[in-house]
DNA sequence: CTGAAAGCGCTTACAG
DNA sequence: CTGAAAGCGCTTACAG
């Protein structure tokens, strides 16, 4: 391929002049024109990375996301792509897998690429890498879930007060016999969703034991396997909380293929509120996280702070209880 | 943040030395150690992007996909993600939303960096960009569509047999109003899909006035819209084919709000299977792709031309009819 | 407005 | 095994 010499050399120019007419400096309008056309002719393209090396900056950043496949993500992932490339910036992209280790790989491959800024949802509380991307001065935004000790603003939603809502309006109902399919507990979305809602129970008079809690990790088939463990308890519970919209997906597979029927001989909610939700029999009731907004917030702090405009402070919006008709009185009392 | 000079200057070596350390030249053992301690005093992380520069080859790859909201679009981009990531690429994302100028911004973008190499679902059936990545020998693969007059092998599954086992199916069934959700007939898949379903419907004797033929754009708003439409007519089709997941979704929204009962009152049908299809009632009748096994072959494919080890010949695999209990005789009698 | 030159941080023949 | 030096393709003070 064409480098600016070639193109200086054709058109009888200075490299720098050519390095002018692409980065925008001064150039006569005849100089411009005779540049423009030797690029043309020899279909001149600037070299993106060695501009990088020498401005120190590559227009680049990273989102580092646990399942590009969980519809949330993927929601996100648009939202930052999108305002991303509106600032001219592109995006690469870190599918973990829930994966630690993964991760971490990835974080050093990020580092390694001088990304500009990176954004990130931790697969777990703690991260040496993390560390020290925040020592090499790196931005960095987290989504959804967070680390402690890392100075970085977080955009999520907080799902605490809607899940409190969800635990009184089972038990209105009459509900008595509650279960989770929590998230990994020491993730910030998996241990706040369990202990809010445990403490959502306990507060009114409900004991949640221990063979109600069922961990998944935040993927559809853990869902499935944990809904599996809960029907066969010796007591099952007569209404289901799964963490999430994956492993809800699994747990309503579960119950259909065990010919459960929701919601006269089970209650069940999720949270994250998906489209399909709306479309199943009965529609499922769920806990709304405003996704767009997240994603927006997320994409425009990025830019921001590469840019070094300022230091953005956190964002945490309100998760939104819905609810539709997947949930009714215990016992077959629908 | 610490370069390879300060690193040698550390440890007493010279910078070949170092670089020799990281790239896995001949060192020995001591010279390897004292290296590798002063880099980690320094918190040395070797700079991907002059490595880049000098070796000209950055170890990243491009995916350009029309929607990363599309289930299938998102499965086959993590089974790229994930045969990259082991090869060790990277992948830089672009999200054309269907727009063939978005799309050719971000070739252009892709081509700056100097991407080892393209994956991408194009928009159009025709794209100037395209071309000029041939020219400058940058390796490509199309993903599910592509365009005509460019070299590159296809991983896409092949629809055809699959559309023409449907319209058999709802022949036999019994109905002769039939309809069609269409993509842009433009783009491969969409053009295919409305053909087979034609020429199926026209070969067992059926006729599918142009009323009955509904445009999207693949996305779940003109699903909606098109069945909005279809459902207004004055005879209106007994059983209708969306030709993709997100068209699918806004069609059964429709369906839903409308009060049209399927499959008593309308029988449908979709192109690409989505998990949840098989939770709602009556689960959806589809036609499925195997993706994994595509989202395999574009990943493994992709490395190959950029190590130059062959020309890999194209993927065509075949879309497989899933018969579940959306589609009944027409008229009431399911 | 234009050009010569230094330098961004690496890798890699070449020599020892 | 190790080092000195050239060069990958740009940008940007500096001088004219």
């Amino acid at each position: 391929m064409a480098t600016i010499r070639d193109v200086a050399r054709e058109a009888g120019v200075s490299v720098a002049t050519v390095s002018r007419v692409f980065g925008g400096g001064g150039v006569s309008a005849g100089t411009r024109e005779r540049v423009l056309a030797a690029s043309e002719r020899l279909g001149y393209r600037p070299n993106a990375v060695a501009r990088a090396l020498r401005v120190e900056a590559t227009r680049t950043l990273g989102l580092v996301i646990p399942n590009v496949m969980n519809p949330f993500f993927t929601a996100v992932a648009r939202a930052v792509e999108d305002a991303a490339r509106e600032r001219g910036y592109s995006l690469i992209l870190g599918n973990t897998d829930e994966d630690p280790e993964k991760e971490a790989r990835y974080l050093e491959v990020l580092l390694e690429k001088r990304v500009d800024g990176i954004a990130i949802s931790p697969a777990r509380a703690a991260s040496p890498h993390l560390a020290e991307i925040e020592r090499a001065g790196v931005p960095v935004v987290f989504l959804d879930r967070y680390v402690a000790g890392v100075e970085a603003p977080v955009v999520r939603a907080d799902g605490r007060r809607a899940v409190d809502e969800l635990v009184g309006y089972l038990a209105g109902l009459g509900h008595r016999r509650l279960a989770i399919i929590s998230g990994p507990p020491e993730t910030v979305t998996g241990g706040e969703r369990l202990e809010s809602f445990l403490a959502g129970a306990r507060r009114r008079g409900i004991g949640v034991p221990e063979e109600r809690v069922a961990y998944g990790d935040f993927r559809r088939e853990s869902g499935a396997r944990a809904m599996r463990r809960l029907l066969r308890l010796a007591e099952p519970p007569t209404a289901v909380f799964a963490a999430n919209n994956l492993m809800a997906l699994g747990a309503l597979e579960e119950l259909d293929r065990a010919g459960v029927r929701v919601p006269k001989e089970m209650s069940f909610a999720s949270f994250d509120d998906v489209s399909w939700f709306r479309l199943l029999r009965p529609p499922v009731t769920a806990i709304a996280q405003p996704i767009r907004r997240l994603g927006e917030a997320a994409a425009r702090m990025l830019p921001e702070m590469v840019e070094g405009r300022e230091r953005p402070g956190s964002v945490v919006l309100e998760a939104e209880l819905v609810v539709r008709g997947s949930c009714a009185a215990p016992g077959g009392g629908g």
